[in-house]
DNA sequence: AAGTAACCGTTACCTCAAGTAACACTTACC
DNA sequence: GGTAAGTGTTACTTGAGGTAACGGTTACTT
């Protein structure tokens, strides 16, 4: 029994990545599946648009809402590619609230099957735990309330609003892109200014009632106070 | 055949009031049975609730939606009953919008097990059309964007942000609501008083940007101008 | 008084999608 | 050659939504 000590049998990680790249596939599957039948496609359907028969698909994924997690975070990976850098980048304050807005509605602009399936969708049974929109919606959240508590503090202000304020702001801009998304009645770079209007609006009100004068057109930087 | 003109079967109008009334009790009852089993209850359990066996409730609702509709119906009186006078109410402006806020709350809050059924809930098969959710965010927010649209044009300004706005509103509301429910880490009045805090900057700062300004502890009604 | 249109209610079924069992074949490590 | 992973199939079970078919009750109509 003299066997080199460990090695676990290669035998096991010989596919490691190969079930991730396999678990992506279907995903794009289902992706692909909702944009043709719609959001109220089964496991069959998508089993077919992958071109292969169920039991495959419960080899990768436990269940239906496993699966639609798995696209749910899919989703998300785009959104976040898009937000993240809208999210970090610096600029003018106006212009840069102006581009998280915009970069969102970009977002589900260009996959609106998708986001409805995703926010709206069927997600049949899901117990109630483990929604993916809202850990989506969390994790942005959280970034902006990292962000705007960061801003209150540096001014001496009371931070403890900045979580509600960013759960806030998320939903006002959800839901304001649901509406937009159903009846397009105004342009997207429409939409973002107004959203980003009274956006700024608030952030302003808010620096004043603490005595800061900001200008939208600077970027508002008080975080270097900080190094 | 001289059957006095018309006189179209009393026997079919016999039922009338009945019909709506045993309507109301399957709702009661969907939500008594969400209230004890979670928001995962089935056709059988409600009808259990309601002590009768499935077929009955078929005869009173088509469908499941049907029945969820109903119940989302009942869950947007209830909303209104509270918000409608907030909503409605005069008074300082501030005021105004704690109180609108904080109804929405209260109501969430008594109700935390109905409102995540209807919101979040098992809307199993909905076919997209028919979400009540959808229709009361609707209708809170088009109430919201004409008072909005009134106050705006009435200062001349441009009203064509009323619609985004007041869909904005309603998310940021909801929104935060929700993970209020979820964390419950502040009081209700806590939040209530945060969120108009930033509603009112924004308001407050549409305002000044017209050239008006506003005091939050005066009632503003511009709208008086029209009489 | 008889007929009937609406309801009350039941048990036993149908249907359809989610999920599983059982079976057979492939590949590459041991 | 054995075996641990994966490939895939068809055919089944399960459970919840929904229906059929039956029988009883009430009170309007004729």
């Amino acid at each position: 029994m003299a066997r080199t000590v460990k090695g676990p049998d290669a035998r096991r990680e010989r596919w490691k990545g190969h079930r991730e790249q396999r678990r992506a596939e279907f995903v794009e599957a289902t992706i692909a599946a909702v944009a043709k039948k719609g959001p109220d496609v089964g496991m069959e359907d998508v089993a077919a648009e992958a071109g292969v028969s169920k039991p495959v698909l419960y080899r990768h994924f436990t269940d239906k809402s496993d699966l639609y997690l798995a696209v749910g975070q899919k989703a998300t990976e785009m959104l976040m590619e898009r937000m993240g850098p809208a999210l970090a980048a610096d600029g003018p304050i106006r212009d840069r609230i102006v581009r998280i807005v915009d970069a969102y509605l970009s977002v589900i602009e260009d996959n609106p099957n998708l986001y409805r399936f995703v926010v709206k969708g069927s997600f049949v049974d899901r117990p109630v735990e483990k929604d993916v929109v809202q850990e989506d919606k969390n994790l942005i959240a959280n970034t902006l309330a990292r962000i705007l508590g960061d801003y209150l503090r540096a001014f001496e202000m009371d931070s403890g609003g900045a979580e509600p304020w960013a759960h806030a702001l998320v939903g006002m801009v959800q839901n304001a892109g649901d509406w937009w998304l159903d009846r397009q009645t105004m342009s997207r770079a429409n939409l973002s200014d107004y959203l980003a209007t009274i956006i700024w609006h608030a952030v302003d009100g808010l620096l004043r009632s603490a005595g800061v004068q900001a200008d939208p057109a600077k970027p508002l930087t008080p975080l270097r106070l900080v190094d």
